[in-house]
DNA sequence: TTGGAAAGTCAACAAGGCTGTCCTAAAATC
DNA sequence: GATTTTAGGACAGCCTTGTTGACTTTCCAA
């Protein structure tokens, strides 16, 4: 429907119709799908899947962390996570070692094996990311991260901020 | 790593560095997590989940589609998409109308109570959305669109320009 | 008119979520 | 010192939603 663009309904806040609204919904579904494509292509094949790939980031961003912290991170239950880990560990991507002060603690980290798997992960999402950025420039990139940010749920929201001036 | 923020090195379109490419990275996957979350909350109970609530939706958006025109959208295999559509048609939120000029075709239709499910589902995301854009204000949410446009498929990317124009 | 393509169905399997239960070791608390 | 809580692991079984493969019906074009 070609209906009216902007027209807000008495509300200055409400800056944008249902319709409006719901394109970016369908945009964020879209997106996200090309978001996912290059690691889930690299993925395919070997005997991982998008877990996994999520499991390698996080270790990556935060090493030495336990499997706690990456439960919450994750937001899965630890049987599921156990069954990533577990596959992860038996081939040597990732190191859990048990906790100094905490022995009950197993923190985790990258094996060179795993490091050189984040990085080709990585490096083919950053080059969407960056292409995306590029396209769109600098301005619309602010204006990306504060939506995004401002969607999340608030749990969510902290521990990204968490990452964001702690992580690495 | 606290480390330099925007020094472009050497190359003024790459004007982010790969720490905070990544954290684009990041917003993405925890943005994610809250735009499906309260979709997911109305189907957990009922017996659908995030594969019907697509279905409808794209149904909703472009009603008399065609099973296969869906299955380029949602970009699934025919008979993964038909194990979901056979379940709406069976509780009566779908309708197949059998094609008139082609009888292969299946065109496919909310019913009213389909159209009763699809508003809750889109009414409690968009809650959200207004909100995230609220937040960001109007600049942001422009920016917002356009990196997520750009991050599409070329493929998918045309599919959602079409539907933005032509679409319902 | 026949053969291929397109639309859809059925069956079986895999990944990765989930719950529930049980276990060990270590830490914390009483 | 005994008990309870916490961190983590393992096993069983289930569900959703993806996959391939094999099949039918319908349409269209050579």
């Amino acid at each position: 429907m070609a209906s009216g663009a902007a027209q807000d309904s008495g509300e200055s806040l409400l800056f944008l119709t249902d319709e409006q609204v719901r394109k970016g919904i369908e945009a964020m579904f879209f997106a996200y799908r090309g978001f996912t494509a290059d690691p889930d292509r690299i993925l395919e094949g070997m005997d991982y899947g998008r877990a996994h790939h999520r499991a390698i980031h996080f270790i990556h961003r935060s090493p030495a962390t336990t499997v706690s912290n990456l439960l919450m991170i994750l937001g899965v239950t630890k049987q599921s996570l156990n069954r990533v880990l577990r596959s992860l560990i038996e081939d040597g991507l990732v190191e859990a070692r048990v906790g100094k002060r905490d022995k009950r603690e197993r923190h985790l980290h990258l094996t060179e094996k795993g490091l050189a798997l984040e990085r080709s992960l990585s490096d083919a999402q950053r080059v969407r990311m960056r292409s995306a950025y590029r396209t769109a420039g600098p301005a619309a990139v602010q204006g990306f991260r504060q939506v995004l940010e401002a969607m999340m749920d608030p749990e969510l929201r902290r521990q990204f901020q968490t990452l964001k001036e702690g992580g690495v």
